[in-house]
DNA sequence: ACCGATCTTGACGCGTTCTTCGCGGCCGTA
DNA sequence: TACGGCCGCGAAGAACGCGTCAAGATCGGT
């Protein structure tokens, strides 16, 4: 089962995400300050961790690079409205994500599976092949006929997101959003330019794609 | 160098066992108050702990429960005589060894020799070797065709990352993250200088690396 | 307070990569 | 057949990233 831990303070508030947490199927472990949560997160590494930053030992940030030291857990931060810096802090600290009190139950679950779901594409085969060409995720490595391939940046993330999801379509939107971001997801013309180039260099016949193919007005497909 | 983490809430104390510790070389970094003592544990792991029970928090337990989540680090508590009970509380959560206030310095080290011995045999794969020189990760070395190499500890640092990860690319906000901290994840020109001087070190080469790869715009990779 | 080692910071040249644009081909529709 | 939408292609200038050097700034030890 999913192992959620809670740090905070606030009784009520703890009571009530110990029962929605619950109702929805996670595994709640709670603590109301810094060195109890840590403590707790010792004894039973969570999957995922929820911080308020306005603990009794002013120390919310504690907590999250305690457990950052050791653990990439996704860790969500509550904080107060008016807690800026302090929100800012806790996300250099390396947490994932963060809610603004006061806040929806709803919200804070979506985020909770959210961060869940983002974690959760690690452990997997991180090698493909093809008959021309080895893409390995794990050593951002491409390996061709003759030897390694080198890529620019922006034609391996390309071809990360493609061959992350083998046969499956995948929209223009989409790849436009996650490599550009989500003011450019109308330039297709990016994704025209930057898959030659893919082609180029991992295509037996660039002319004739045999494994990144395009669908007209859609997206593009990875075809191992 | 042997680093050494003191949990301890007595400014006197905590002076007193810094200036002994330090006098024999031991690097001491200090917290006084458990969730202070387990942040700085995840930022800079130390190779022994020295906790004592009666923080201000009335729970120096945690902190031996929060790095045995994650640390098999030794363990040595201070106690008070009569907290016989929380002494007993601390080894079964996991402490290595106890010393009962008021101590005298010279059986502390003695126990600080003692526990940082018995940990010592952890013996892994911690060497890697290339043609040119070999990373000794346990002994922290870097060994040359002629003799050792010095490296300061920011170059230390970088290469025991990448060779932690043979062959594999890690990325520049990565390395930024674990040598300098999350607030620095853009700063790459720190890596340029960085690298540049350990290529000076360590490649036959160093205009044209070999062992230290540069994947630009994603990070770097270490070819053994 | 001084000194050496180390780290930070800025600047420069150079090669690579990205963006942008125009052109031509393919295809479905009017 | 004409037309518009979409794609592949090539090329040019702009922008970026890297390596390098050298000058402060910082830190720890004497």
């Amino acid at each position: 089962m999913t192992r959620v831990l809670v740090v905070d303070d606030d009784p009520y508030l703890l009571r009530a995400l110990r029962i929605n947490l619950t109702a929805h199927g996670y595994q709640v472990h709670t603590a109301t300050d810094a060195a109890g949560g840590l403590a707790t997160a010792g004894r039973q590494p969570p999957d995922l961790a929820i911080v308020d930053l306005g603990l009794p030992d002013l120390d919310g940030i504690a907590v999250v690079e305690g457990l950052r030291g050791w653990s990439r857990v996704p860790i969500i931060v509550l904080s107060a409205r008016d807690a800026e810096a302090a929100k800012v802090a806790a996300l250099d600290a390396g947490a994932d994500d963060y809610v603004t009190k006061p806040f929806g139950m709803d919200e804070l679950l979506a985020r909770v599976r959210a961060a869940l779901r983002r974690a959760a594409p690690t452990p997997d085969a991180p090698v493909i092949s093809t008959a021309a060409f080895t893409v390995d995720l794990a050593a951002k490595r491409v390996t061709g006929p003759d030897g390694e391939i080198r890529l620019t940046p922006t034609e391996w993330h390309l071809l990360e997101i493609l061959a992350r999801h083998p046969d499956k379509l995948v929209a223009q939107r989409q790849l436009l959003r996650e490599v550009w971001g989500p003011q450019y997801q109308t330039e297709t013309n990016y994704l025209r330019v930057h898959l030659a180039n893919l082609r180029r260099k991992l295509e037996p016949d660039p002319a004739r794609p045999r494994y990144l193919i395009t669908e007209p007005g859609l997206g593009y497909r990875f075809v191992p």
